[in-house]
This record gives C-alpha cells, sequence and structure tokens, in this order.
DNA sequence: TCCTTGAATTGAAATAACTACAATTATAAA
DNA sequence: TTTATAATTGTAGTTATTTCAATTCAAGGA
C-alpha cells in the first residue's frame, strides 16, 4: 500500500497529534504494512531510515497514538502488543504454524459478532476482540 | 466452589498428569475460584498453604496443564497469562475500571460466536477468543 | 537574528513477566 | 534398600516494556 504524506499529516492532525518526522514514519509504516507489528519490528524497519531513531520513542509515539484512537491495540499471544492502524471492525487470524496474523474482515455493514453475548445489567462494552487461531493454507493441517 | 480434593486427582489422572501436592493446590486454586488468576496471583495464594512453594513450580504447572488441555491460557491484556480451569465456549469481559475479568456464557447449547468470520481457502480453525471491553455495573459508565 | 519556552526525542537504567538450567528432593519400581 | 525417574526448587538469565533525566528541536516574541 502506497501512502501519501501529505494525507498521513492530516490524519495525525485530525486527531490532535502534532507530526514529527518520527511520528509520520511510525504511522506510515503501520498504514503502509498491515501486518500488526510489534514495536520491535517497527524499529528494526525504520532504523535505517531515521538512524537516530530510538525504541523510546517507538514505544512513547505507539502509546500516544492508542491513547488519541489514531491506531488500535492488538492483544494475539502474551509478551507481545502489536499494533494495528486499520481501524475498522475486524477480526485476526494468527496461524500456529508460521505464526503469521491475518485480518479477517466481516461483510459489509456487519459487525464481526452478530450477536454480543448476553451482558449482567449495568454492564457496557467500549470494544470487541476476535481473534481465531489455527492453520492457514501455506501450512496445512 | 468447595472442591473435592479425590474428584481433582481424577481429573488430573485423566489427562495423564501424576497429582503432586503443588499440581493439586494449582489445580483445585484453579477450579475454586474462577477468577483467571496469574501465575503471580496463583503463587501468592498458594505460599502460604504451601509454603515451600516456587515461582518456577506454578509456571511449569500451569504449562504442563495447558500443553495437556487441563486448563486454557486466557490472553485478555498483554504482559500478564490467565488461566481458566473451565474449559466450556464462554467469552471473557474485562472491566476497564477494576480490571475484573468476568465470564460471559453463551445460551445453553449455543458456541459464543454464533457465525465464525469468513476464513479464506484452506484455513482451519482450532480456537476461538473472544473478549469484550467495557465497565462493569460497578463502575458505572 | 537571538532568546526563550515547551514539546519531542534520546539513551541508560530499572522493572516485570517469564524461562533455562543445574541441583536437590520426592516417588515408585525392582 | 537400592536405583531410576520424575518433580520441585532457587538462581540467574532473557525479553518486552517503562521510567527518567538530559538533550535536541521548533515556534513565537523581543
Amino acid at each position: 500500500m502506497k501512502v501519501d504524506e501529505a494525507e498521513l499529516i492530516l490524519q495525525l492532525r485530525a486527531k490532535g497529534i502534532s507530526p514529527s518526522p518520527q511520528r509520520l514514519a511510525v504511522y506510515g509504516f503501520l498504514k503502509a504494512n498491515p501486518i500488526h507489528p510489534t514495536a520491535d519490528v517497527i524499529m528494526k524497519e525504520l532504523k535505517p531510515l531515521l538512524p537516530t531513531l530510538s525504541l523510546t520513542t517507538v514505544y512513547n509515539t505507539l502509546k500516544l497514538f492508542v491513547s488519541k484512537d489514531l491506531v488500535h491495540e492488538v492483544i494475539i499471544e502474551d509478551g507481545e502488543l502489536r499494533f494495528d492502524a486499520d481501524l475498522c471492525d475486524h477480526a485476526h487470524f494468527k496461524c500456529t504454524g508460521c505464526d503469521k496474523v491475518f485480518d479477517l474482515f466481516p461483510q459489509k455493514g456487519k459487525p464481526v459478532m452478530e450477536k454480543l453475548p448476553e451482558l449482567p445489567q449495568g454492564f457496557t462494552v467500549t470494544g470487541v476482540h476476535v481473534c481465531l487461531r489455527g492453520k492457514c493454507s501455506e501450512c496445512g493441517n
């Protein structure tokens, strides 16, 4: 996916985030690579482009993005927090063979969960995480 | 929930796990306290009862239980692996106010997800994780 | 242009969850 | 009782993430 920098700047501004080079790089990477990368992966990929980039900045930036609702945290496995710039309602599929994480988009207009489980009185929902596990077509079964 | 020790021993044996005092204590705690505890919580709770218990044993034991499909791992937040001795298909609800994790059971006989998202050709599913986030009745909204 | 101020970035050190490993202890079979 | 195997333990890692103080950057006013 090719991403226009001017467009990225507008999207950051729209969420009240001033667009520093580091922030643009992280957001641009997430937009261009819907692979749900960890902070570590982002760091490794961007380091050649921004040699001064520090891991702390990557963490700071991601935390800022999450707090401003520009990207979502994706929790697939313990011990690795992943990030997703696609804010549409969708589920994830983790292949237990190759460890890749795939997006599963519902049919247009439908939510990922047709019907939410019944909630106790007084409970309110703000988010739904759905992650399937199994084998992708490459890894067979 | 009161749990009979003889019953626990049978359940361990049924999965090919020899019932040491430590294993019985961990499994009994999980059965009696459906609070999806972390290894750390289990350790803190059991230490007074088994003063020699080590954290390594708790981790070993939980990993063994998971590999023998006696308990399930529950992934709610990053950085903390939780465990659940209830093997029925059910969803979880994490209150972002008090951080408690609640069970959400579907109607009898129904799966948690009525309809799975459409999968690409050749993909096979072995497990479904569903976790809602929001506020419980105590924490209001 | 220079100065000031606050925001953003950085690196080093700390923390937390978890794992590896070698030594000890318990269990069970011969 | 001896022996072999399994389970437990403590210590010392490892890895992901956070804290924090110092530095750098960028914008606005004198």
